[in-house]
DNA sequence: TATGAATGAGTGTTCATTCAT
DNA sequence: TATGAATGAACACTCATTCAT
């Protein structure tokens, strides 16, 4: 592993853990420098600015998180069995690197509208697989934004609850519970006027 | 209605909208104070620091949330009533002052600490709700807190979604739908491994 | 005398001073603060950057010597005359604040740029005054701007050996001299191919 | 070619343009590296410090510069002989260099202070030039120091309005002019108040 | 030896807060 | 009391210089 590698990973780490704890405008980039061991300087030559470090983690972890949720519609067959492994997958996120996600859930007030119109967002692969299962029939017609903020807010809903200690425990030993109650919730919206 | 009251709504009102804007660190002080039509130093008439100011505008709003969330608990009868009345109330707040839901979507993280143990929050109505709603066999035996995040979820997922654009129209219109779906999750979450 | 003028008085004293001494990039903002007697903080209410504070003392300086130069065109008649009085306002100008001198000379190569090609400069005055000389017949015909480097560079290059201490005494008693050699120089330059 | 002898000759290139354009203290030493196609380890290497290579290149030309118009002055015979060949030779090291020639302009203000008392410059190569003129009775008794400022103030003003744009061409076309304004000039300071 | 990453002191600037008027 | 200028402690960022590789 390159010098500068290891130097970028450090200061990932730490930029997470703060930017988490405190939110990006919270921290002095002096604080992340110290805790990742290196000097201040030496955060610019891998970052022109601190708005562009946040800026690098929060693209990486969300298109990234796009991508494995892409991914998972990729192989997995069926409605049911899609959400369940999706909400797993978030589950496994959190459990792996709380900070991490809770940087994701601060950051996006400030960072979502960087997010280029062309990009692949988990909020798009969601919703494409709402879509899908409405086509197949799996689930009666409803709006897949909709779907997809419902199957999302109670995924998510749940980790904030997590990280303000209101919920304790792994996430992941919810999953499929988190999974039931987003399935019945779509369900439940594609029964509109019936 | 004295002028220091008049003033204080004015101030408050630019700080909902900048701070729902930008964040808290965001905005500086002399920006809301031009914006509300009062000097810089007139603020400080009013509020201690920009800090109270903020925790003021949030928790004014939070916890009077959740004191409508008890009175519609204390009014409703009957689970499903309950949870159609809350989500009313939130879409209505939402379509009343976006600025101020907002706010308090991006707040949270910061300020959230700050409330007291002993504080009625909307989460604590939720939870309550739910815990009548299991005590009465209206639902199946469930986590009330873990039901309480599906339900806020669903709700203010949806509310995100219309932030962000990726949803239009009043969200007062998709309020029963909202019920239905939250419902449902909590249905489903009460339904463990059969 | 309004609190605010005083302070910038002083401010722009102090930054003159200094700049003179030792170029704008050597001078730290905080330098010109302390000698001035503020805040440095206090220095952005009234520039909003320290190049603009340079430019602000730069472009005062060098468009009223223009005017001013202007200014004599109009009052005086005559080749001669004018040139006279020009130079003796220059020397005037040096021995009345010799920092302020210093620092046009100096600041020129980095903000002459800056002068927008609708200004009336020194330089303009100077031009226009051998114009017309030329038109009148006073002098043979001459490049107006060759004659005002020539006019000019008399001039100003006394003053920086001035500063340098390789000349010493107020350069107003060398104005006389100085104007002579000046209209010879001139002359001399009208005398191309006889 | 020594190697050695390469890297610093593009290296003395390169900051000298870029010293030119924007001044020692606007010029990072990285640019300086990059345009010399070499590391930025690598001039220290060959020079100290950057204030070090500043002075090296200012002290080479502007020594080397006296001790040319001091080979003029032994070589040459005749005041007006001798003022046309220097400045013929000024014109010349412009039109080969003006890069150079800027840089000396500007950066005599910070450096000519740490030209010690004993050296050889520009300004006494020209002012004993006047000396031997007024000695030897070729012109009227006159301070040579202020001849040498008319002298040097005719032509360098000229190169700074070539610098600036206001006047075009090569400069050596304009010496012969410029060498009979400065001979003029000279006449002229030495004709007292008849 | 040559490279370029790391250092760390220094700089310009912002802004919450205070306070003279 | 209301104003807005002044304060001064941060802060993000730059860059000359050093040094491990």
């Amino acid at each position: 592993m390159a010098r500068s590698t290891r130097v970028k990973a450090k200061v990932e780490r730490a930029a997470t853990e703060l930017f988490a704890a405190r939110g990006v405008d919270g921290v002095p980039i002096g604080e992340i420098a110290a805790l990742a061991g290196v000097s201040q300087g030496a955060l610019y030559r891998h970052y022109p600015s601190k708005e562009d470090l946040a800026w690098a983690l929060f693209a990486t972890a969300y298109l990234r998180t796009g991508a494995e949720l892409d991914e998972i519609r990729g192989r997995e067959r069926g409605f049911r069995a899609r959400v369940g492994a999706m909400a797993a997958h978030f589950c496994a996120l959190y459990d792996r690197d709380p900070a991490l996600f809770r940087f994701m859930l601060i950051a996006q007030h400030n960072l979502l509208p960087r997010v280029g119109p062309g990009q692949r967002t988990p909020v798009d692969a969601v919703a494409d697989l709402v879509g899908d299962a409405v086509r197949s029939g799996e689930v009666a017609p409803v709006d897949p934004l909709l779907a997809a903020a419902a199957i999302l807010g109670v995924i998510l809903q749940t980790a904030v609850f997590h990280i303000y200690g209101r919920l304790g425990g792994p996430l992941s030993s919810r999953a499929p519970s988190l999974a039931r109650a987003a399935i019945a919730a779509v369900e439940a919206l594609g029964q509109g006027q019936p």
